[in-house]
DNA sequence: TTTACAGCGAC
RNA sequence: GUUGUCGCUGUAAA
């Protein structure tokens, strides 16, 4: 049951409250910052809350901040204020329990225990049991063109609670601030909502209703939608047939550039791509466009006008690889790619004249392989944690000792830090 | 088991 | 300057 009580209940609200101050994000248009939301909730709570139930609280507009997309094109992120954030994050928290038990179990996007790889070895299945031609679909500006009467309408199907619905609605029409100058949102979600990715699961999940009435095999992660089939000629009528109910039904885009039908060895899924060996039928792949993507983080990471020590650059490139590694670990088909990588790597490294190239930082080839055992062991049920101390014992040759130290001194202020954080949480 | 910090990835 | 959700890896503390 959702309801504003629930919502502003004093726990809910710490909780809220604990993961925005914990996420460290930039200030919204009122310039408050996370670390002052406390004091500020200490004095002012009890007059925000009566607003709220009251419903007379207005939400502060969005600043608009522009960021570059990695394949070219602007994202407009939306920031709330950290009070509405907070708020946001709130209504979130009693919502999820409620709309996790009606979503489908093909979605895996912005939903808690699901992830990536969870969807893309769901996806390698699909295409071991034959279903070999992918519809792949994108929404075009996805957030940005959610419809707030449709989203409204949806919510007032399992929410009761008018002012929750109410509040809602204020958060959606919020303005929108961008160098000095508010506008007013008609239509979309703001990224860089709380709330929002909760609401665009709940719009699309009209979307997974549809299809799995259909009696498709899909796999949906936020506005990326694959549906595997088993003949070209189904793909492409299901294609141009899902295309016509998100637009007329859902009133939503459909990204003609992104969006395509191919076979499974040319879909790509959160990073991946696919191949069919004849021996081991479907495998999972890393396609050159995540290489490339990785190869520009490292190229930018040993630039020789950034005034970084030696040192300093090989544990960046560690951290960096061993975490991009940590992610495409799936993938047991094209190890070429990964020695590519790892080549390129070394190249950096000598053109800074560093001896560091013949020996570590990245050892690519040696991860790959404990990334498959890895996998392995995690598909048969197995305990997975021995692999991952050779791993650590190989990846880990030096710079440990100095950071821990920095480390454990770091901690110790955050952690008293945290401890007296708690202690005013009692006051208000 | 949980919490804090650092980072990586998907969107 | 850059937000948000989710997941994972590593470290540390109970
Ligand atoms: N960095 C981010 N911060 C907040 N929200 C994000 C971020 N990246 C993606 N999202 C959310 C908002 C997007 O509308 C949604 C789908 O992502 P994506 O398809 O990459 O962009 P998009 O749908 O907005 O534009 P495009 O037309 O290029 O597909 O996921
Ligand atoms: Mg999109």
């Amino acid at each position: 049951m959702v309801t504003l009580e629930r919502i502003l209940d004093r726990k809910n609200i710490e909780k809220a409250l604990l993961q925005v101050a914990r996420n460290k994000g930039a200030a919204g248009v009122d310039g408050m910052l996370t670390e002052e939301l406390q004091k500020y909730l200490n004095s002012n709570w009890r007059v925000l809350k009566m607003e709220l139930l009251e419903g007379k609280y207005c939400p502060k507009a969005v600043r608009e901040v522009e960021i570059p997309k990695p394949n070219g094109g602007t994202r407009m992120l939306g920031i709330p204020t950290v009070i509405d954030r907070m708020l946001q994050q709130a209504i979130s928290q009693v919502m999820i329990p409620v709309y996790e038990e009606q979503f489908s179990a093909c979605s895996y996007g912005f939903r808690p225990k699901r992830n990536a790889h969870q969807a893309v070895l769901q996806a390698q299945c699909l295409l071991k049991g034959g279903r070999e031609w992918v519809v792949e679909l994108d929404l075009e500006k996805f957030f940005d063109k959610v419809n707030h009467d449709r989203l409204m309408s949806r919510l007032s199907l399992t929410i009761k609670d008018k002012p929750t619905l109410s509040l809602i609605r204020k958060f959606l029409t919020s303005g929108i601030l961008k160098d000095g100058v508010e506008t007013v949102r008609t239509a979309g979600t703001p990224q860089g909502s709380p709330l929002s990715p909760l609401l665009s699961n709940i719009v699309l999940d009209e979307l997974d209703k549809e299809i799995e009435k259909r009696g498709h095999a899909f796999i949906r992660y936020a506005d990326d939608c694959s549906i595997y089939l088993k003949s070209e000629r189904a793909a492409k009528r299901t294609a141009s047939s899902i295309t016509r109910y998100i637009e007329d039904k859902l009133l939503l885009k459909v990204n003609k550039e992104k969006t395509k039908v191919s076979y499974g060895e040319q879909s790509t899924l959160l990073g991946y791509s696919f191949e069919k060996s004849p021996t081991q039928s479907w495998m999972i792949q890393i396609p050159w466009t995540s290489i490339n993507r990785v190869k520009r983080k490292c190229k930018a990471l040993t630039k020789r006008s950034n005034g970084k020590s030696e040192k300093r650059v090989l544990e960046n490139l560690k951290v960096l690889i061993e975490g991009w590694i940590n992610y495409f670990q799936l993938a047991t088909a094209n190890t070429r790619a990964l020695g590519n990588l790892d080549g390129y790597v070394r190249v950096r490294l000598r053109m800074h004249q560093w001896k560091a190239w013949k020996r570590a930082p990245a050892r690519i080839k040696g991860l790959l392989r404990l990334g498959a055992s890895k996998r392995d062991a995690y598909e048969h049920g197995h305990s997975s944690k021995s692999y991952c101390r050779i791993a650590k014992s190989w990846v880990l040759t030096k710079t440990m000792t100095n950071k821990v130290i920095k480390k454990r001194g770091y901690l110790g202020f955050v952690d008293s830090f945290y401890l007296k954080k708690k202690a005013q949480m009692s006051m208000f």
